[in-house]
DNA sequence: CCATCATGAGACATCAACGTCTCACATGGG
DNA sequence: CCCATGTGAGACGTTGATGTCTCATGATGG
């Protein structure tokens, strides 16, 4: 019969485009959801029991992508500043979910958020720290701040590449550098 | 009789009430909105024929303030590094309406935008280029990102601020020490 | 004291999205 | 061939927010 193959084939496609719809218009109908996925609204419900089930599912793809970015970006592995080029580079499929969840996020103020930020939050300070402890960051950004940015301009950059104002390519560079290096001019070490 | 100076300072009163809120709570009711402002929904519908009205009026007065920002901050003399400081720190008590419109703005997709965010982002996309040509600010970040990543850290600040986690003293700081100088330590020039 | 006007409170209809339901179809396996 | 299962299409009722309306009240000014 195959159950679970073709039902998380097809939920998780639906996910996906549901991420990608929502991404550029986060108030889309469950029915333009249905539609953009390729199927109807009643199959749609028979995958998420509803709106706000959808939009959980698509909190827990988000948290399961940043997790694995950063298990892949080894951010305890050599320089601070390399390993968070690495988490960029390996997040960057992921951001434009992530700035849909960003700004939904507020959505579940009051109610208990889900603990996978608190996790993800907590591994990205700790790398920000490590930098800062090794001496490559400076010390006056904190890393709840540095953090913070870093979804700030996930979000933007996902935002400016899809309104066509930043190449896709030039995505990773953009963040890495700005987060990193900032714009002031550096000189040659 | 007084109605344009009593109606002008009312409106302004729930002009500024109704941004607080919306920027805690970008899903807050008309009803949340008129009770906040301390006044009936009817006559929150006096001041603004709907929802629709008030957020376009909103909308205004974020062109307004970032344009008085943008003025107060002489983005044209000096260097243009003191030219961003001084415009994040009077941009600053316009920070947490602006991160609302932020993500406000992608209901406008589509439709022609307000031309004042077209004014704003070439004024401040100036001021990054100035600083390109003359030396001070790196040239493999382009002015748009630079601009796109301002709001971006601004709306991360604001939230950031509202949520607890970066103190309110720290924001004008936070916000133009990254975009300037990043995270990575510096060596004194 | 009276007239005027803004306001608050609430009733009311409208509307859009949601969630549930039924039914017909078609595809695939026994 | 027959049956079962997943699906699409659509109807239906519900809900929550919205926009409009009326009416009573209270303040203000003449």
């Amino acid at each position: 019969m195959g159950y679970a193959c073709l039902m998380a084939v097809d939920r998780d496609h639906v996910l996906r485009t549901a991420a990608a719809l929502l991404t550029r218009k986060a108030t889309a109908t469950m029915d333009e959801v249905a539609r953009a996925a390729g199927i109807s609204r009643a199959t749609l419900h028979r995958h998420f029991a509803g709106r706000d089930a959808l939009v959980r599912a698509l909190e827990a793809l988000g948290i399961a992508e940043c997790e694995a970015a950063l298990d892949a970006a080894r951010p305890d592995e050599g320089p601070a500043a390399d390993a968070v080029r690495r988490l960029i580079r390996a997040i960057e499929p992921s951001a434009g979910l992530l700035a849909f969840l960003y700004t939904e996020n507020q959505l579940f103020e009051g109610e208990q958020q889900n603990e996978g930020w608190s996790r993800i939050d907590a591994r990205l300070a700790a790398l920000f720290r490590r930098g800062q402890e090794s001496g490559e960051f400076r010390i006056d950004l904190t890393p709840a701040w540095l953090t913070e940015a870093l979804y700030g301009l996930l979000a933007s950059g996902a935002w400016a590449v899809s309104e066509g104002r930043v190449a896709r390519n030039d995505f990773t560079h953009m963040i890495a550098e700005l987060l990193l290096g900032g714009a002031v001019r550096r000189e040659e070490p």
